[in-house]
DNA sequence: CTTAGCACTCGCTAGACTGGAGTGCTAACG
DNA sequence: CGTTAGCACTCCAGTCTAGCGAGTGCTAAG
């Protein structure tokens, strides 16, 4: 569709607006040397260009700008990887990674930190999912008549906790027994299934064995809804550097975007569909706060199970070769880190 | 030291700056009707209260703006609480507070939350400090033969966790002894006593009872170290709403220090020391990138014994009588929430 | 002591002007 | 026929200026 010289020539005009940050103008691609014509003629062909959607004017007699179709075609099929060297910002992440094991949650708020050092974005790391979190172990702790702790440990090591009231006229013992009978009936059932499976098969065996059941329930309901809120952010403020946003009002829907969990899950949606790096542009992304900007994200997994997702949140104008490149070092790390780490 | 009129001008100056963010001159104070002079009187107060350093004018020819010895004079003796109606606030605060009980790191973190939203500050919530907090049960469960979770409850219904590399060798049936002497031994202790009390009273007794009792000790040093991180933050981007913070690089350098939890901390020091609330206003606060802002901040405690901290982040142009206020009632139903929490 | 009057200062805004960067078109060139 | 040089045109960004308005400080009168 696009002949080679166009191919050429927007690649230039994204590499440079990348760098620059300022509209592109015909005289500077000429310049650079290596698409071998005078401005007159790269001008006819940005204007084709143009008209093909690709490009964009912020206005008359200004350079050109890459539009969302522009940045979608130079990431799908101009990005070439090999240029750009990340090797130190590599190290800076194996040497990371080297370290002994840590806990899993600092772990992956470290990688969203060490992340949003190595680049001028927003890094979002999501952690193990619910999908393939099982339970390992349920312990009912006792604060007082009235309360108690309970504490679900799975099997990635995390521990999701909560206080919780326990319900007038139930005594230790039917907790206890309570208890046991979850630990055997659902070890190892992944979180997500958790609800399902405390409803229908273990119900009926449940409510001939203990009292006020059901409001036990609730309480354990309440234990699990937490898990989906594993985001890490790191580097929140840096976009704040970016010209794009120098804009007071933008940042602040962005960061307010930000500081809501349920809306960063709902801009990872369907991120997971299918391993790999996955990049979107613009108005790709559904929530209109983020219209202007671009999410790369890859995911982690072990033994082929995917348990993460790891993402760069920046201006469309984004380093897409280097940020790709990084993201794909990077969730291999880490899925080397889960190896280790189930051992 | 100063004349009544004198304060009476002041007081107006500050409230009224309050309100408009912009510099107030002799004629809108004389206009206000409550200070009884033309612009010309009030002219010459002015011009001494700024001698006497109370005012500045950020240029020759606008109006007066407070300085911070303006602001402290103005909190300290000046502001009436009187006028001021936060009915509406506080109800919404007290609403929250008569939910049935959550989990207790939600209560803070949600105070946060709430209050953000009926200022357009930034709120900061401090939780249950090391101080108070003992430890109520101590568990290992193990996750394979290298790795296991330690589980702390603590009396306030926080469970801290972390995932520990045992040391090798170690068999499963002397970490059990270890974990039963534990128990019985820093039942209550406060966290904060934790650390000393294990390497002196424990340790000998330990030794001859537990093989490779050093390396478990450390682990479990590494489980209380999290403790100190229990800050939340609520509306941290409130204040790009506020015209004095227009200035991109002012924004970036407050957002990376509450980014920080350790540099919140740092900020908080000493506000502890004096139950009540206290007022820090601009350079009061020793790091300097909140030297254009106050925090005000209140405690909120348990049968006299300090549990947390709650502060509100703005502006030097603060509304200080409302925000006091607020706080005030803030922290009274904080106190009483843990009342009822230990019930 | 208070106030009216007045000259003066300063920042802010709007308008005019300019230089520069870039385009689009046309005509010439190989 | 594709490519290029030349040129008129557009628009932005920056600078300069004048005028306005808000506010002060001073002086002299009440």
């Amino acid at each position: 569709m696009l002949t080679e010289r166009q191919r050429h020539i927007l690649s230039a005009i994204v590499d440079d607006y990348i760098r620059s940050a300022e509209p592109i103008g015909s005289r500077s691609i000429s310049k650079r040397g290596d698409v071998g014509f005078s401005p007159a003629t790269i001008r006819n062909e940005m204007s084709d260009l143009e008209e093909m959607g690709f490009l964009e004017q912020p206005h008359t007699s200004a350079g050109r700008i890459p539009s969302h179709k522009g940045y979608r075609y130079y990431v799908d099929h101009l990005m070439h990887y090999g240029e750009q060297s990340v090797d130190e910002d590599v190290d800076v992440m194996k040497r990371f990674f080297a370290d002994r094991l840590q806990q899993m949650e600092r772990v992956i708020q470290q990688v969203a930190m060490i992340l949003s050092q190595v680049t001028p974005y927003t890094s979002i790391v999501m952690g193990p999912e619910m999908l393939t979190t099982t339970m390992k172990h349920l312990q009912i702790v006792p604060l007082n008549d009235r309360t108690a702790v309970a504490i679900v440990v799975t099997n990635t090591g995390q521990v999701e906790n909560r206080t919780v009231t326990i319900p007038e006229g139930i005594p230790m013992s039917e907790i206890e027994k309570f208890v046991s009978i979850l630990n055997a009936k659902l070890k190892n059932v992944p979180l997500l299934h958790f609800k399902s499976k405390l409803y229908t098969e273990i119900a009926s065996e449940m409510s001939r064995y203990v009292s006020g059941y059901e409001e036990l329930l609730i309480m354990l309901d309440s234990i699990i809804e937490r898990e989906e809120e594993r985001v890490f952010l790191g580097g929140t403020t840096n976009m704040l550097t970016q010209p794009e946003f120098k804009d007071v009002d933008k940042v602040k829907s962005i960061l307010d975007l930000l500081a809501e969990t349920p809306k960063i899950i709902q801009l990872f949606e369907g991120t997971g569909a299918s391993s790999g790096i996955q990049v979107r542009i613009g108005s790709e992304n559904k929530l209109e706060a983020v219209n202007d900007c671009s999410l790369i994200t890859a995911t982690y997994s072990y033994e082929g199970q995917m348990l993460g997702t790891i993402g760069i949140l920046g201006p469309t104008r984004m380093d897409y070769a280097k940020m790709i490149k990084l993201l794909d070092h990077l969730s291999k790390d880490m899925t080397q880190l889960m190896e280790r780490w189930y051992k």
